[in-house]
DNA sequence: TCATACACTTAACGTCGTTAATAGTAGGAA
DNA sequence: TTCCTACTATTAACGACGTTAAGTGTATGA
């Protein structure tokens, strides 16, 4: 019985086929340049095709962004707790950063696209910021940080970071509004929060 | 001759009307829900009068986010600098958050969405950051603040609290990962940010 | 009285996401 | 072998979008 085997296989290959053109064209040129038929095109499928796989456009550029940050995940809980929780926060924001920066259109698709009714935070998303949450009690127990609500702190310090990261795929340096983008701004942002928080060493 | 200033009237008013349809539309919808034709049936015009007045759907919108912050503007320069630099960053950060959270699709349009090449960024934009600047120049001055680079400085508070609002108008409270949106996390960050640059006190 | 300038309209183009209807094909049952 | 069933993929089309081309009508100034 090895043919719906291999029925689900030569499934999985389109699937795939459809996914790699996606990404393609979604990185290279972001949302709403992806369109069914370009990648189509370039799978040499037929537009339609695509819905045999995906409920829609949406779904298909979900799966893509899941897909890839799902990778910054597995990256992020290798490098894990031991050492300074302080110095923890930091590897894990500027992995994150990292990933914005690299992925701009990932990153603008899931962190700052309105999410459709009905459609639940993604689940990366969600672990990513439990690690982050991780990092600050543990910052917090051994005495590191200052006392405080632990999920108040942890969406503070990300809402830091994602601003950073935000401007930074917005803005070209020369386009930031004032001043060109300190060349040191995510690290600027991400130690400036942490200083906040730190308890004083005296 | 006040026949060129009566047409020039009748102009400005078809461009007001015009202005009005689209920033209903906008407010209450969103950039991607009003179209061209949508404006054109709130006014009773055709469509393609719009573009007697307007190059182009992206610079309706431009000039319709420029009029409305343009207005906060005012309103930051109102109530100026005596007092308490750090207050007054303060004020300066609460109102533009206010004016995002009040104006979401403004401020998505205005601050979270890629300049098109050849668009300068906007001079309202470049103003209320200059703003944040002179206010952050006085807190080092006045030794409130720790000496550091101002621009750097005045980018990281501008990256935190934009993050903040930026999180709190792409998600909804209960749809934040990990947790709900702290009610007061726009102050958290701005507070978090400011002690970084403070200098201490003892 | 006529030509010009201008606001405005209708019709159309090319694009998009998406759906309906249909064809083709491989597998299992008779 | 022959037929039915599932399933994949295709073509054609729908309605919406931003935008442009071509043409109409009207008030102005000569």
């Amino acid at each position: 019985m090895g043919i719906s085997e291999r029925r689900e296989r030569e499934r999985e290959e389109v699937r795939r086929k459809i996914l790699d053109a996606a990404r393609d064209l979604f990185m290279a040129e972001g949302y709403e340049r992806v369109t069914m038929r370009r990648i189509a095109d370039a799978i040499e499928y037929s537009a339609t095709t695509i819905y045999n796989h995906f409920k829609d456009k949406d779904d298909l550029v979900n799966a893509l962004c899941h897909a890839e940050f799902s990778e910054l995940l597995g990256v992020l809980d290798l490098r894990a707790p031991k050492g300074d929780p302080v110095d923890w926060i930091r590897r894990i924001g500027g992995a994150y950063a990292a990933f914005g920066l690299a992925n701009p259109n990932h990153y603008r698709f899931m962190f700052m696209t309105q999410i459709r009714s009905g459609h639940e935070v993604s689940e990366p998303g969600r672990r990513s910021f439990e690690l982050l949450r991780t990092a600050v009690a543990r910052a917090v127990e051994t005495g590191a940080f200052v006392k405080g609500d632990v999920d108040t702190m942890s969406q503070v310090l990300w809402a830091s970071i994602h601003g950073a990261v935000a401007l930074l795929i917005t803005y070209e340096a020369r386009q930031f509004p004032g001043a060109p983008a300190a060349p040191d701004l995510l690290e600027q942002v991400l130690e400036n929060g942490l200083r906040g928080f730190l308890k004083r060493k005296d």
